[in-house]
DNA sequence: TGACAATTCGCACGATCGTGCTAATAATGC
DNA sequence: GCATTATTAGCACGATCGTGCGAATTGTCA
């Protein structure tokens, strides 16, 4: 057993999988290859076949181990936040942030997958799909309570907003990863705040 | 020369290309394989080949397809309308209704290639880049049509909106093909409204 | 240190990929 | 109908893919 009670296997699987991540952001989960990961992490082909078990099990590896990194970077530090609007700004915010950090070089895998794996069934589109789902109705609950805070009218209607809020987002990392235009960032901005400004849709 | 002046060739070339058209539309671009494609036209591997030159010419070929039945679809019948606001809600929602219409089965090429060639340099992320690039000027233009037209607001940033209208569009596209929800389009609807209603981003 | 278990590697397999090359076929002009 | 040309098919090639299996290596405990 080494350092953090993890033995020789989880860590050899933990620095895969971070490989995998990484080269996941380029290209996406579809490109992933057994071969082409084994290299990056410095392993043979059976080395890394040997601790993921299957390519499909690295995929869902992988977008669990993201989805893990979001939640810890993103979502709970909007938690400290007082519920309502300041929460939901704080996420929105901090979602931007997270899309916009590493501009570049690295794409969401949720936004990808969720093209990758539109027509494609199993357990990948599955995470995908429960992923972001689960963001979705984050976002809509943030809204309600908002309405009930009286920060948003009270005809809001908490699945439009959550629909346009994550509409934001599709189209800042549009534009930051085709068109690699940073202006896209403070226009997410500004679209957020029209959006919360208290004029909500109705 | 057969009917409408086209050869054989043309001819047997445009079937190839039409049924790759339409295995792209779920799979993308890059699923796009000779021997597939060869397959669901119903020619042998080296026909297929002899008639495109290659599997890249082919994908740009099947874009370049695309592209010309939106805009004849959906951005030259808006053309007839008014200049200013009136041709821009016609221009969204025939893109919008392009998006919805054979929804499950049919993805948005352009969208979908936004993804798989964000990182990947060559002819196809070029196409790719110079439709949407071109799409978003045309939106930004007529905006700014508005504007003179004073059918907007004065301070209204058109490239702002054309942000936000494909933004929009992209959302649309997610909540149709990943969640297979109809609900969307009545959402991006209301998204343009609220977005064109004279309250537009400053 | 020696026995045993955990971990990784080397290698091979069938399948599929894009792409040339040559022969067969279909269309065309006399 | 025949010769010529345009078009398509057959086939093989090297490369790469995911995956299984036995050997080699490394780590662990007495």
């Amino acid at each position: 057993m080494g350092l953090a009670g993890l033995t020789k296997a989880e860590l050899t699987r933990a620095a895969i999988v971070d490989a995998a991540l990484t080269m996941a952001q380029e290209g996406g989960l579809e490109s992933l290859t057994i071969g082409t990961v084994a290299e990056k992490a410095g392993l043979s082909k059976s080395g890394v076949f040997s601790r993921v078990g299957s390519r499909e099990e690295l995929q869902v590896a992988v977008l669990k181990e993201y989805e893990r990194r979001f939640i810890e970077t993103a979502l709970l530090p909007a938690l400290r936040e007082p519920r309502g609007l300041p929460r939901l700004r704080a996420l929105v915010a901090r979602w931007a942030d997270w899309i916009g950090s590493d501009t570049g070089r690295a794409g969401c895998l949720f936004i990808s997958g969720s093209i990758e794996y539109d027509d494609r069934p199993g357990p990948v589109r599955d995470a995908v799909l429960s992923g972001l789902g689960e963001l979705r109705r984050h976002l809509a609950r943030n809204v309600r309570q908002a309405v009930d805070e009286r920060q948003l009218p009270p005809d809001t209607d908490p699945e439009q907003v959550a629909f346009e809020l994550a509409a934001i987002v599709l189209g800042l990392h549009n534009d930051l990863r085709l068109f690699r235009d940073e202006r896209a960032i403070k226009r997410a901005l500004v679209a957020f705040d029209r959006l919360l400004a208290g004029k909500a849709a109705h």
